[in-house]
RNA sequence: GGGGGAUUAGCUCAGCUGGUUCAGAGCAUCUGCCUUACAAGCAGAGGGUCGUAGGUUCGAACCCUACAUCCCCCA
């Protein structure tokens, strides 16, 4: 044999992406015949690279593509990048920044030049690593948020909401990132415990000297926007504080304190600094009792003129500084270590500062109501269900989405303002000039006049209509391709963004089509390395996925990762998985091997109806089990099902069974029943590992032009006649041989000495009917019947039947009548056991007739084995 | 602080409405094998009082209560 006995992956893989291009399997269109099957991916940034998490993800959706398209649906995944605003826009300004260039030199065209520049040479590199993955998608289809198309459908989006009245500027505290200098919404903030320390502060009460007011705060920094000190009026401590004013510290300027019942009487001193501009309880506070507001920092995070103090330094160097000034002026009363939250940027990582700022937002909650119908009702099914709660709970306390940002890349807002302070929203500049003319009765207004809003829209506002605008729903409502393909099916995606993302598409297609964008929403976990640790740069415990594919084979990484990879639950990646998934693809190899290996000699006769009868049972059992893991979204159970029926049940066990003797032909209806078989697991497995299925599908027989695995239609599962009694037979068949290899195992013969069995059964026949199994696996020369075993025998007990193999010189009594006496005290006690539950009569009066009848068959099948250990123990 | 989830073999997890020979899988472990498809392999074996304590029931990993520990989301 000229194969080389371990699989290679590399050249394989990469011939059968192009082949499967060429013939253009992945392309999809509208085609009344079949049903559409439908997949949009979560668009990777367009400038990042495939990581561990993306791996899982799509070889998870290339999973359910693949399987539909062989189900014979219109399979279309339609793949596509995001443009990440705020994280692609900080990437070209450090790579400006490099080049010596600042984003501040540059007009806004100039900026966008670049970054365009920039995203065309590395943008969508990802897309191309996920063709190495084996990723089946219709790159026809490749769509990218920011390009033309996709923002005309934002721009409209956003004039259709204005206009109904859902989106709408207005000054709000909002979450201001410094470093991205850019306000954020909530979602994009994550809370981070911290340990951080309480400051004690001396707040002289005017006209009394000698009179402090204490306040512990956690920001000394902030005091210059200090407008009044609140404490609760039932506190008796402050009482005496009625109409008077502080002084604060350092600055000297006069505040109130006020008295209000929101303040805690047992945290810190019961006194709270009122620092509207830089809190949001504050800022409610101060707008409750009229108090002004002095915003003191700048946009990047520095205090600004209005502070007074510390002007122009960063607010964390005011924090350390303004402590020691005030331990100096002895003011500060003293420091306390304390556990807090600070509110962190899920992109810059920058601590969030709130900020009062203009902005615009869009309403959530009409939107919100629906869209939490629809999962409520499993019209859109959350997979696992767990989820459901984290979404109502969600959906119920919606806050309105800050949809502004002070960025340069992305949609800017299609907002004019006007000479007059007003303005107009319209899609172009010419329809919002015919507006303001309308709107002012200034005929004679001049584009010139209209300035469009500075900022951007959160990327978040474009990716939410994704499953829509990759269909062009919304310039063309009505198209052949939106109305074939929408909604898609299912998505595929990490809990992470089930607000962010996965809620706002849910709105965005029942407000723009009026129906749900998908059906189900497979929430993956996060790739975690063996110690549960997550992937990072730092600890450098993520592998390169491309390295991994390199070594292992997609095929090997993508079942690798599925090994282990339950819905909602995080995966353990090991280097282990990987590389049982390799091995899996070479016992596939090698089954291959020794299949093709047969030459068939059509003289012989069929000696092997009992195995091909058997196989066939399993194999009709494993698609229907397959089917319900896959209808249950349980992909690494259906992973494990064509795993364990490929690896044990074919090789280990039926391959073994009708293996012909060293370099002798084989019949040719076992050969043609054999190769039945393995073409319909390289089907099974194709969703899998669809490189070393397509390589073998075409090995294994000459094929049309057309005829490849990746378009073979899908096995349907026929239920054999007898199905259960073959499976049983075979099982028992199976234990003998089972027993006959422990006893070689125990007695330490090697696996091909040949020896004798001598049955006792009440069973004859069906030794008799799988004599040929039980001598080849079992290395067995001679199979003969006796009512007692030969003297010196090693024997074992199945059911009510007893096995003797006859071994000269290797039998120890006392070892042996230990070994059976333990087996009988065993039996006895499970005998007794069921004795004991059938004995009670309530048992007897209250369960079921079949839980009845099979206590009652447990029992007979107990005393059966318990005599033929008797029996043995007599023979010894 | 509010809400949710989890706790089953060394590890990762199944276990559907309580009852299939006193709880299963994969991996790992141990023993023996280079047996002519495959040592990236073959054959066999061991390993769990189902987090703790109560309760309901003829019967509990599964239902109820409390406690403990861990994780997630929100504030």
């Amino acid at each position: 044999m000229s194969l080389a006995t371990t699989y290679s992956p590399t050249d394989v893989e990469a011939k059968w992406y192009q082949r499967w291009q060429e013939q253009g399997f992945f392309k999809a269109k509208p085609n009344p015949k079949k049903k559409p099957y439908t997949v949009v991916i979560p668009p990777p940034n367009v400038t990042g690279v495939l990581h561990m998490g993306h791996m899982l993800n799509n070889t998870i959706q290339d999973v359910l593509v693949r399987r539909a398209r062989m189900q014979g649906k219109e399979a279309c995944w339609v793949p596509g990048t995001d443009h990440a605003s705020i994280a692609t826009e900080a990437k070209v300004v450090a790579l400006l920044k490099e080049q010596g260039i600042s984003k501040t030199d540059l007009t806004r065209e100039q900026f966008l030049a670049h970054a365009f520049e920039w995203k065309d040479k590395y943008g969508g590199i990802i897309l191309e690593q996920l063709k190495q993955l084996g990723a089946s998608c219709d790159w026809d289809r490749t769509r990218f948020t920011m390009e033309p198309d996709l923002t005309d459908a934002v721009l409209r989006v956003f004039v259709d909401l204005y206009n109904k009245g859902l989106i709408y500027r207005g000054v709000r505290m909002v979450n201001w990132d410094p470093e991205g200098r850019t306000a954020i919404s909530d979602e994009e903030v994550i809370a981070k415990d911290v340990q951080a320390k309480m400051y004690y502060l001396k707040y002289a009460v005017v006209g009394q000297e000698g009179q402090f007011l204490t306040v512990a705060t956690s920001r000394p920094e902030t005091i210059m926007a200090d407008v009044a000190v609140a404490v609760n009026p039932n506190d008796p401590r402050y009482a005496h504080l009625a109409g008077q004013k502080v002084r604060i510290p350092l600055l000297g300027r006069e505040i109130p304190v006020i008295f209000d019942e929101y303040v805690s009487m047992d945290f810190g001193t019961g006194a709270l600094k009122v620092t509207p501009a830089h809190d949001l309880n504050d800022y409610e506070l101060g707008v409750k009792h009229n108090l002004p507001v002095i915003d003191i920092l700048a946009d990047n995070g520095t205090l600004n003129e209005k502070a007074v103090l510390y002007v122009g330094q960063d607010r964390f160097a005011v924090r350390k500084q303004i402590a020691k000034d005030l331990q100096e002026a002895g003011l500060l009363e003293k420091i306390e270590e304390y556990a807090s939250i600070v509110q962190t940027s899920e992109r810059t990582k920058a601590v969030i500062e709130p900020k009062l700022s203009l902005q615009w937002f869009m309403k959530m909650e009409q939107m919100a109501k629906p869209a939490l119908d629809v999962v409520e009702n499993d019209t859109v099914k959350l997979h696992p269900p767990k989820f459901k709660n984290m979404y109502r709970a969600w959906m119920e306390n919606v806050r309105d989405w800050c949809i502004s940002r002070q960025l340069w890349w992305g949609q800017q807002i299609p907002a004019y303002y006007l000479p007059d302070g007003t303005f107009v929203v319209a899609l172009t500049a010419e329809d919002a000039l015919q507006q303001a003319i309308a709107q002012t009765g200034k005929a004679d207004l001049q584009l010139s006049d209209l300035r469009q809003d500075e900022d951007v829209l959160d990327t978040w506002f474009s990716s939410w209509l994704w499953p829509i605008s990759v269909f062009d729903g919304f310039k063309d409502p009505d198209n052949a391709d939106i109305n074939y393909f929408y909604p898609t099916n299912d998505l595929v995606t990490g809990p992470d963004i089930l607000f962010f993302w996965v809620a706002r598409m849910i709105m965005a297609g029942l407000e723009y089509r009026q129906e749900v964008p998908f059906k189900n929403v497979y929430l993956t976990g996060i790739v975690r390395d063996a110690q549960g640790r997550k992937m990072s740069k730092q600890l450098g415990n993520s592998p390169d996925p491309l390295d991994l594919i390199a070594q292992y084979g997609a095929d090997g990484v993508r079942t690798g990762m599925l090994f282990s990879a339950p819905a909602g639950n995080d995966l353990l990646y090991d280097v282990k998985l990987v590389e049982q998934g390799r091995n899996f693809s070479n016992k596939l190899w090698n089954a291959f091997r020794l299949v093709k290996g047969w030459e068939a000699d059509a003289s012989l006769p069929f000696v092997n109806a009992k195995p091909v009868e058997w196989f066939n049972a399993k194999l009709q059992a494993a698609i229907v089990e397959m089917d319900d893991h896959f209808e249950k979204f349980r992909m690494s159970d259906a992973l494990m099902t064509i795993y364990k029926l490929t690896w044990d049940d074919f090789c280990a066990q039926y391959l073994e069974m009708v293996k012909p003797a060293y370099q002798h032909p084989i019949d040719a209806e076992t050969l043609r029943h054999t190769t039945a078989y393995l073409e319909t697991l390289l089907k099974l497995l194709h969703p899998f590992m669809p490189f070393i299925t397509e390589e073998l599908w075409h090995e294994l027989a000459e094929r049309g032009p057309r005829d490849y695995v990746t378009v073979a239609p899908w096995p349907r599962a026929t239920a054999p006649a007898n199905s259960a009694e073959t499976l049983a037979n075979m099982d028992k068949a199976l234990a003998i041989v089972a027993g006959i290899r422990t006893v070689r195992n125990q007695k330490n013969l090697g696996p091909n000495k040949p020896l004798t069995l001598v049955a006792k059964t009440d069973e004859p026949q069906l030794v008799t009917d799988y004599e040929g199994i039980i001598r080849k696996l079992g290395s067995i020369l001679e199979v003969s019947f006796a009512d007692a075993g030969p003297a010196a025998s090693v024997s074992f007990v199945l059911g009510g039947s007893e096995f003797f193999i006859p071994l000269e010189g290797h039998i120890d009594l006392a070892a042996e009548r230990a070994r059976l006496e333990k087996e009988l005290e065993y039996a006895q006690g499970f005998r007794d056991s069921v004795q004991k539950k059938l004995g009670n009569e309530k048992f007897a009066q209250n369960a079921k007739p079949e839980v009845l009848e099979k206590e009652r068959q447990k029992l007979a099948d107990a005393e059966a084995k318990i005599a033929a250990l008797e029996q043995a123990l007599k023979g010894l």
